[in-house]
RNA sequence: AGGCGCGUAGCUCAGUUGGUUAGAGCGCAUCCUUGACAUGGAUGAGGUCGUUGGUUCGACUCCAAUCGCGCCUACCA
């Protein structure tokens, strides 16, 4: 087969992966004596598009999976979709808002039919994405909505685990429903918990309020960011010890605005530096002062409504405005009053809600809890022993932090889409929570009931999926194999959200931990480090790198969506200066190689186009080194027949022995999920040293060998590619199946697919030291060969002749021949007389016979002179430190003596050199 | 405020339990279209390893302090 003269990606991925797919590759093996290795991606959501991060994590989970299926163990990669109740009704609302509908218009029944019928519509979208990339996932395990994309969170199955799971942990009184004060989304009218909140630092104000006494006598002074909230207070709390305010305790203040007395109280919790010293306490607004009121029995009042409006509690002149809205009557009102003592600028923490970019309001409302410390302990204590691993290991500092300060977590949400949660309430208010409303109807003994509308927190399901999606709560024999999985690979900004509620839930459900590693891989940024954000304009698609995509329809896509006109100028800009002629198609596996080589064990990762670029140029060497050995071997004798007289070379032998410690960096690459390392061995391996030096070789090898010889550097050539096809399959798939093809069979392998073929093992006494240390000696006299050319100035059509000393070996003389152009060898005994210029390599003298301009001569060695002198200088001191030699291993200072003996020698030669040289004019 | 991480070539990053001349890719400079590949080949320039001190025969590596950057958590109204 006649390969193309360039690498083109394109057509062999799209003809590539429906084959594997169609042929079931994917699916688990079904031969029992395999040992299992299964993977659970982190399910995306249903609706979303892949972004940098998912194709990162995927291309590493991939990467894995297709190693170990190829190591012979029972892969799965079970997938699926995240139903992401927030942000996928956030999707719909707006959605019906361009109608100028609400949600409220269609009714929650009406509603949530139209949110599946959206998931339906765009479920597939990033699923077909994922394939895109190559990923071998296990489509149809677990596929109850029979669209090849894996389970979905929402589906019946999963569906009847989480009602199964929320009552079990409701008998266990695990789960349990109380009037508490949580983070309140008012725009979206739901509860959020305290990890979708996220604080930044914003410009506001910090105003102080003057609480008169009760007799109007001036009373004391608060200070507050929120002065709406006032409508609240219950109190004004000083620090017990502040002995300004001691005498207060006790007595009472009047509210401004409102006419209610309240206490004076004393409370560890304020600071006496910080402002006044004084502080308003609002339980029902604010989490410190709930916790103040707590302590004190204070009573709650709630001034706001849901939609965070001053309710009824609130003094007629207030009610019905806006939180916002009433901050600026207050204030004004106080004004009028004189209560108002100072207004100045403050930076203060503003929590918004993650999705609405809402401020957040502490709202008292009816929610329901999972009790954590029990469950948080067996967490903790898992992966203390050990039955979880971290990779890399400081992450599991994140997680112990995270869980030792855990509090009971928020699972109730008030939205429409999403599990119902499974309680129902009787006209007395009684609860009954169960599995089913026939098992509710029947506890309930023929009550009318009512379903509690709360929908749970998508990361209930999501916690629970390591054993949902294995079948529980039935006892699958799938629970037993592939529970705990071998490793996830995630994102650190979910560790929290996801990875300890897994660990946590699986552990109390199941007994066993859900995966013996935990992979966290970095968080990718743009070139120069940037946090990637669609309203800076450096997001990167990872379909455009693997397609391509012109300037124009770049502009379009990164400005499309962005509300605000500064941010559509900024991605502008961005994208023309960066990309100012588009970004070429690079390919799914050059994409894959670099995500594979910026995977070190850093926490972020800059994403370079350049580098994209270079593996991508590694990807057509690959394909052209493979053309080079077809067009060689291709109906040739390469050896297949076992019987034919076969010779190796030292040059066969050493690249055959390569190949082993380049097989062994690989695998220990894969075990310590070094996936930078397995990439550049591979990379090495493939161009510095199959095509650099040996296919360079092999070329000499063929034209001037014998038969057998010919035959030996065939079968070495086809052999040890066919090998490095498969070492690289796990990370570029695509072109290493397409050119395995046609390279397996040559070297006498068969099989339809190299997705199925064994994966390289290194193999020991293949290893050969001998053939690494000639070729290594041959290596450098062809370097200095050629670098004495250069050095020389010498054009590469230049004619030359070279003087070696030492007996060269013939694979040195063979590569001296094959590498270094227009230039003859000869061995001597002696070199000749002569001012040519000399390097010194090992045992040899290598001279290279030209005309010289004796003073450049005369600098060039003097500059080598010099370095050497360097190192024997730093050597003797060493030496000469009685110390060092006392105290340092024998073996480090037999190295040095011997460093020390081979500078002298290369430094007399030199200084000969230069002697003769001095002569001259 | 606390916790974690980072600081090595112009840029992005490796650097194993301390031990030869601290490496790679990209970029840069000079040269080369030779039948696998210009998405290529050859050669080269470029680093007091953030700073200071300590441990050690020996420190990019270990310890302490310090400076700078990033992230996370946190109750300063």
């Amino acid at each position: 087969m006649e390969l193309a003269k360039a690498f083109d990606p394109h057509e062999i991925e799209r003809r590539w992966y429906p084959l594997w797919e169609t042929r079931g590759y994917f699916e688990r093996s079904r031969d029992a004596s395999k040992p299992p290795y299964a993977i659970q991606l982190p399910p995306p959501n249903v609706t979303g598009t892949l972004h940098m991060g998912h194709a990162f994590q995927q291309t590493l989970m991939d990467a894995l999976i297709r190693y170990h299926r190829m190591r012979g163990f029972d892969t799965n990669w079970i997938v699926g979709t995240d139903h992401a109740g927030i942000a996928t009704q956030i999707v719909v609302e707006r959605q019906l808002q361009a109608e100028g509908k609400t949600r409220h218009d269609l009714g929650r029944e009406a509603f949530v039919r139209r949110v599946w019928e959206w998931k339906q519509q765009s479920g597939s979208t990033i699923t077909r994405q994922m394939r895109r990339l190559g990923a071998s996932a296990n489509w149809g395990y677990a596929d109850t909505e029979g669209q090849r994309g894996g389970y979905f969170t929402m589906d019946a199955r999963m569906s009847r685990a989480v009602a199964e799971v929320f009552v079990r942990l409701h008998e266990q009184g695990l789960v349990y429903r109380g009037k508490r004060l949580v983070n309140w989304d008012p725009k979206l009218g739901t509860a959020v918990s305290d990890l979708e909140v996220d604080s930044e630092e914003e410009n506001g104000r910090l105003w102080e309020i003057r609480y008169p006494f009760g007799d109007g006598a001036e009373g004391v002074v608060v200070a507050t960011t929120r002065p709406e909230t006032m409508l609240g207070d219950v109190a004004v709390a000083v620090n017990p010890k502040d002995a300004r305010y001691a005498a207060l305790v006790g007595r009472s203040v009047r509210l401004p605005l409102t006419g209610r007395t309240i206490p004076v109280i004393a409370d560890d919790y304020v600071d006496p530096e910080f402002g006044t010293g004084c502080v308003k306490i609002t339980p029902a607004h604010d989490f410190n002062d709930y916790a103040v009121g707590q302590r004190h029995k204070l009573p709650l009042i709630s001034v706001m409504t849901l939609e965070a409006r001053i309710n009824d509690n609130g003094p007629a002149a207030y009610r019905g405005l806006d939180r916002f809205e009433a901050r600026k009557r207050i204030l004004a009102d106080l004004r009028a009053q004189g209560l108002l003592v100072s207004e100045k600028p403050y930076k203060l923490r503003v929590p918004r809600s993650g999705r609405t970019e809402e401020i957040v309001e502490p709202m008292l409302t009816d929610q329901w809890f999972v009790k954590m410390d029990g469950l948080a302990k067996r967490g903790l204590d898992a992966v203390a022993r050990g039955d979880v691993r971290f990779f890399p290991e400081h992450w599991k500092s994140w997680y112990d932090n995270w869980l030792e300060n855990i509090q009971d977590w928020c699972i109730s949400r008030q939205l429409w889409w999403g599990h119902q949660i499974p309680a129902w309430y009787d006209e007395q208010g009684n609860v009954y929570v169960a599995r089913t409303e026939a098992e509710a109807q029947e506890k309930a003994r023929g009550r009318k009931l009512t379903r509690d509308p709360d929908v749970l927190d998508t990361w209930f399901s999501s916690a629970l999926v390591p054993f949902t999606s294995l079948g529980w709560p039935e006892k699958t024999r799938d629970l037993e194999v592939f529970l705990p999985s071998s490793v996830l690979v995630t994102g650190f900004d979910i560790i929290f959200f996801w990875v300890a509620r897994m660990i946590m839930m699986t552990l109390h459900f199941t007994g066993q931990v859900p995966f013996r590693h935990v992979y966290i891989n970095a968080l990718v940024r743009d070139a120069e480090g940037e946090k990637m954000s669609k309203s800076k304009g450096n997001t990167l698609d990872p379909l455009d790198l693997i397609d391509g995509i012109d300037l124009e329809n770049l502009l379009k896509k990164s400005t499309t969506g962005l509300l605000r006109a500064d941010h559509k100028e900024k991605a502008e800009k961005y994208v023309r200066r960066h990309f100012p002629n588009g970004i070429p198609a690079f390919g799914a596996d050059a994409l894959r190689f670099t995500f594979a080589s910026l995977a070190t064990f850093a926490r972020t990762l800059n994403f370079d186009l350049d580098r994209c670029e270079g593996y991508r140029n590694f990807c057509n060497k690959l394909w052209n080194a493979t053309r080079f050995v077809l067009m060689n071997a291709e109906g040739k004798d390469c050896g297949q027949d076992e019987r034919a007289p076969v010779t190796l070379s030292t040059w066969d032998r050493w690249i055959v022995s390569t190949l082993q410690r380049t097989e062994a960096d690989v695998e220990r690459g894969f075990a310590e999920y070094r996936f930078d390392n397995v990439a550049g061995a591979i990379y090495r391996f493939v161009w510095d040293e199959y095509c650099d030096w040996y296919v360079e070789i092999a070329k000499t090898q063929l034209a001037a060998g014998s038969e057998a010889e010919q035959r030996g550097t065939r079968r070495t050539l086809v052999r040890v590619l066919e090998a490095a096809l498969r070492l690289a399959h796990p990370i570029i798939p695509f072109i290493t199946e397409e050119l395995w093809q046609t390279v397996a069979p040559l070297a006498g392998k068969t099989g339809d697919s190299i997705m199925l073929a064994p994966y390289p093992v290194s193999q020991p006494e293949k290893i050969d030291k001998t053939a690494d240390e000639d070729v290594a000696t041959a290596k450098d006299l062809v370097n200095a060969a050629r670098n004495l050319r250069a050095e020389m100035k010498l054009q590469p059509q230049d004619q030359a002749s070279f003087y070696v000393t030492g007996d060269p070996s013939s694979t040195a003389v063979t590569a001296f021949a094959a590498l270094v152009r227009q230039s003859k060898l000869n061995l001597v005994r002696e070199l000749p007389e002569s001012d040519s210029p000399v390097a010194v390599v090992g045992p040899h003298r290598l001279l290279l016979e030209v005309q010289i301009d004796p003073v450049a001569e005369r600098a060039r060695i003097a500059k080598e002179i010099a370095r050497i002198e360097q190192d024997i200088t730093k050597c003797r001191g060493k030496l000469g430190n009685p110390s060092f030699v006392e105290r340092a291993p024998a073996q480090v200072v037999q190295q040095e003596r011997e460093r020390l003996t081979g500078f002298e020698a290369t430094l007399d030669k030199l200084k000969q050199q230069l002697a003769k040289l001095q002569s001259r004019p």
